[in-house]
DNA sequence: TCCGTTCTCGTACGGTGTAAGTTGCTCGTA
DNA sequence: TACGAGCAACTTACACCGTACGAGAACGGA
């Protein structure tokens, strides 16, 4: 969290040859969970993988909850920029895609956004940038935090029920549409619903509700340039 | 996940005292995770509360996972029902604040809506009812789903998002707090919006978000009666 | 009476996060 | 050159977790 610290403090002195790093572990970190998921990341794998012993990345990491912090916050460095001189309406479309993309490639990410605060230099940055394009725009503070507020729900949402749908959804499927033909008398929408649904782009479906977010801001925010 | 397996194999025959039931075991898993939160729940301590061994439970219930998805769709039951005759965008926000309430009440469900297929009975019910209205007011199969993902994706994201600031953010205000700080000059617009922030009801927050969603759905989709 | 079914329980294994204390290295200084 | 100071890694140990396996208790039907 406090990565201003490391840089503020660098505490000169003597030191046992270095070799770990919270930023090191942190990478490692990211790259095991991209690789094996949430669940199976723990301390003493992490510290196997780094050729450590398990208790040596507790000095550089207070608790494995702050290190999955620092790891969350590290995937919104892959935001692509917003463009300069585009309308606000565009360059949303763009950061959101890029979260949605995040999301993809990093399932854990999602549960994390859930359950920690992102407050990370990563993170603000892009919230920051989101926010510079609709104050820009026109918006008030006001405006332009809860737009974006509702875009970035509407993504989080979106891309949670995604993954979560990637990584379980194809395990169960047999219990799934067991589940379907019972349910298929008694909720006869649902069942409609999911008879169709294999056939129907997931892009398409996010598409769809992301430029309902858009056009239901531009209607209810006065003054856009 | 398979209640139905139940109540379709009463199995006669003779057998032990029952005094536990897989519908026992999940409301009170439900209220102790109500009182202590997700990672206050493990079987040990839920034995415990029900005057049981730990093992016990495993009778009736396969798995930890497999309880946790049991107790995820018993909130689902709490969904006020839709008023009948009323128009889409009524039922939907009707619907919408009922599941806002929810996760409120219940700040461990949201986070497992994130990790689980939500394929209970009461979840489906809960979709079957939002479809009806939607394909009632004249939309095709297509536009009903996507723009009920499009709704509750945007409220899981959002009350997701609350949840988890009603949790940590109290805890870590004084380090937030000084992050602000921090990043005051480097993220002028984000920092903006904090010293605003707190004076701002999240209440209107969720409309305008919701009011978007349906806004944007009222334009985007064709015929609606 | 005996058997089969249903349910509960005791034991044990491998895994987890991490508190506490120990060791050894490298340095600035004397 | 010798020496404390401090940093960074390691070892040990504890409490707790989910749950595989198997034994045994209570019942209904034959």
């Amino acid at each position: 969290m406090t990565e201003s610290v490391w840089f503020g403090k660098p505490k000169s002195g003597g030191g046992q040859h270095p070799g770990l790093s919270r930023e090191l572990i942190v990478r490692k970190a990211v790259e095991m969970l991209d690789e094996h998921g949430l669940g199976a990341l723990s301390m003493r794998k992490l510290a196997a993988q780094l050729g450590a012993a398990p208790m040596s990345l507790y000095w550089h990491v207070p608790t494995k909850d702050a290190l999955l912090e620092l790891a969350l916050d590290h995937p919104f460095s892959e935001l692509e920029p917003v463009d300069e001189g585009v309308t606000w309406d565009v360059a949303a479309r763009g950061l959101m895609h890029s979260m949605r993309m995040i999301a993809l490639r990093h399932p854990w990410w999602v549960k994390l956004v859930g359950s920690y605060m992102t407050v990370g230099p990563n993170a603000v940055a892009m919230a920051d940038g989101m926010l510079k394009v609709m104050r820009d725009a026109g918006m008030s503070v006001v405006e332009a935090s809860r737009s974006s507020s509702a875009l970035s729900s509407f993504v989080i949402g979106f891309v949670g029920a995604e993954v979560n749908f990637n990584a379980n959804g194809a395990v169960d499927q047999i219990d799934v549409s067991k589940l379907h033909s019972l349910y298929a008398e008694k909720f006869p929408y649902y069942a409609e619903t999911m008879a169709e649904a294999e056939l129907w782009s997931v892009d398409k479906q996010f598409d769809f509700g992301l430029e309902c977010v858009v056009a239901g801001i531009r209607a209810s925010v006065g003054a856009l340039r």
